[in-house]
DNA sequence: CGTAATTTAAAACGACCGTTCTAAAACGCA
DNA sequence: TGCGTTTTAGAACGGTCGTTTTAAATTACG
């Protein structure tokens, strides 16, 4: 009953992610998006509202397509223990072949845009709460089927974890070197072994 | 032979800083900081050149002051293992009172304006190598003194507490939450404690 | 006291910003 | 086939951007 759209909604959403990551919010102008999505600045205002509209719907996207399918991945599929490693292997893995140095969108809009935006503010929290949740859970079975150290709360060790990813996503956009991201993960993963802590 | 300034260059410097600090780069505009430093844009141009540029001034006296000055004041006046562990809780205690949650300019600047800027990406890393020498001169002092294991690489101990200290900085913005900050670094502390490693 | 030098204030520059408007184009259904 | 509806292309909107210019104000020195 209408002309239909010219365009597939999700694949043109997920071009955006790829700019808005890369450059970040303030950088990246309508018109770059426009461009990078094939589309007139009037086509992006009738499908997703305005800059911060997408900006969201792009930040959603993401954070449902890397750590919410990573989570997914391991989670349950893997020894709690291996769970982690895994984790960490494949942040480390793709801190380093990430040649355009984008780091982790998260974590670039918890710093660009989370600080002045309430709602991001929320947004960005609650993904952190969840993986941290994450860690918790996997330090937790690991105690309890003793591939993970009691020596420490696993609340504790959880939030560890946490510090050690975010470290590591703002090393990779800086410093994306081997042997330091390597090197970084290597005590924390002493640190969990069984027998490690005197006690 | 000439008119004189009607300002203080290094107090309106720092009015920059903060500006910057709060907000990042591309959402400071001159105007605003016209506005905060008390001068018109002309007078800015003729003091510290263009934008980019000032804000590399600005950058400089944020690290002279903040790390920089943190490292002299801590290292040798103090045991190495003290050293570490002042280092952090000043870090923490930092980001808890941080109202604005500002965060650390430089790991603002390492995400948003150094990923794109040459020149700003080698500053950045350089003072990162230079946190991480801090870290590795105290550990390497602390398992000397016996203050600190050896059950691991003094490299990946300091490498740990770079990736640790960038972590805190991260959750200053975001959760500047006291048993989330002060939980993450308990396990770190821990993993130094002499004797801490099965080896 | 006047003149050279510099800093101020404020307007102005073109470019680009996010956003909207105007028409033409393209469909489903009568 | 034409009508209603939506999407397209592209110009246009006012506003703000970084930066420069113009001219008045302020100093030191001859």
């Amino acid at each position: 009953m209408a002309r239909p759209r010219e365009f597939d909604e999700e694949a043109v959403l997920l071009l955006a992610v790829e700019r808005f990551w890369e450059r970040g919010y303030e950088a990246t102008s309508i018109r770059d998006l426009a461009e990078v999505m094939g589309l007139t600045s009037a086509s992006i205002y009738n499908t997703f509202g305005d800059k911060r509209s997408l900006y969201r719907r792009a930040l959603d996207f993401y954070v449902d397509h890397s750590f919410g399918d990573r989570v997914g991945r391991f989670e349950g599929n893997l020894p709690p223990r291996r769970a982690i490693e895994a984790f960490f292997n494949e942040i480390v893995a793709r801190s380093l072949e990430d040649a355009k140095r984008r780091g982790c969108m998260l974590v670039n809009s918890a710093l660009e845009v989370a600080p002045h935006d309430p709602e991001f503010q929320r947004t960005v929290a609650n993904v952190l709460v969840q993986v941290e949740a994450f860690f918790r859970r996997s330090v937790e079975a690991g105690q309890r089927d003793g591939t993970i150290s009691n020596g420490q709360s696993a609340d504790d060790l959880a939030r560890m974890l946490l510090g050690m990813l975010l470290g590591i996503r703002v090393l990779a956009r800086t410093r994306p070197e081997r042997p330091l991201l390597e090197g970084l993960i290597r005590p924390a993963f002493v640190l969990l072994d069984p027998g490690s802590v005197a006690h």
